[in-house]
DNA sequence: ACCCCTGTTCGGCG
DNA sequence: CCGCCGAACAGGGG
């Protein structure tokens, strides 16, 4: 489920206990959330320190503890974060549970393909460093995304929009709203791309994080009403543009829709 | 019962 | 060696 801007959202729900210390960690540690980490280690580095600061890059998430502790969380397909009473007792998904005087942060996750890592260290972790710029930023510019196009030019440009690396925080959602966006086909190769397409999906992909921060991340409000988002799900999904029914296929191994009269 | 999935990684293959 | 693609991971919902 969460994007860009639901990753944002869900960073936020542990704001309630920034500067408050953790008495207790609770954790299954058979669990495969906790691969390459050692899940042992986290609940004695971080039980009696304090939740500091956290931060949300693309997809990923990285919260900070009193004495150079860092715990990175990845949501994968269904995670969630959120706040309980102190009183919580962890039901079935409830993997990782840091416990607080006043109230229990949780991070859940059914299908468990989301991951929670630990890091040691004054500075940040190089898996922090890796994904892309932020799209929002000004290192995400004509110059970043003409590169990365190249570099990918046999690729369909679905594939690429949702490479971490080059567009952090895009998923699926986000990449079909933003090759509807920019009239291009999600199956046309990415070197392929003429300067105007080029252009328009810097613009497009700028426009549509902006407001999916406005919307999402505050509330997890939706969209407004026109995008395409709104149609990709519905069997009868119609074009916002035009009203002509949407089409459906697996594009770079994801289901992908597109107008086939705006996106040729 | 069967098929679908807003994600990432890995092995195979061209 | 580079890079794309499909499968695998796992569980819940339609």
């Amino acid at each position: 489920m969460p994007e860009l801007a639901e990753v944002d959202f869900f960073r936020r729900q542990w704001d309630p206990g920034l500067g408050q210390k953790i008495i207790e960690v609770h954790l299954h540690r058979r669990k495969r959330v906790f691969r390459g980490s050692n899940p042992q280690m986290i609940v004695q580095r971080l039980t009696g320190g304090r939740f500091v600061r956290s931060y949300a890059r693309g997809k990923q998430m990285l919260f900070a503890f009193s004495g150079h502790n860092w715990i990175g969380i990845h949501l994968g397909m269904t995670g969630e974060l959120r706040t309980e009473p102190a009183t919580f007792r962890p039901a079935k998904h409830d993997h990782f549970v840091l416990r607080q005087s006043r109230r229990a942060l949780v991070f859940s996750d059914a299908r468990l393909f989301g991951r929670v890592r630990y890091h040691k260290g004054k500075n940040l972790p190089d898996w922090w460093l890796a994904s892309g710029p932020e799209l929002l930023s000004d290192q995400f510019d004509q110059r970043f995304l003409e590169v990365f196009l190249d570099r990918h030019a046999r690729a369909p440009i679905k594939a690429v929009i949702l490479m971490q690396n080059g567009f952090a925080g895009v998923g699926n959602w986000m990449a079909d709203e933003i090759l509807w966006r920019s009239k291009i086909n999600p199956a046309q190769l990415a070197g392929k791309l003429r300067a105007k397409e080029r252009r328009e999906i810097l613009d497009q992909t700028k426009f549509v994080a902006r407001e999916a921060m406005r919307t999402l991340a505050k509330d997890f409000s939706d969209p407004p009403e026109d995008w395409l988002i709104h149609q990709k799900w519905k069997a009868n999904g119609i074009c916002p543009r035009h009203g002509i029914k949407l089409s459906h296929a697996i594009v770079g191994g994801r289901s992908t829709v597109w107008c086939s009269r705006c996106q040729k």
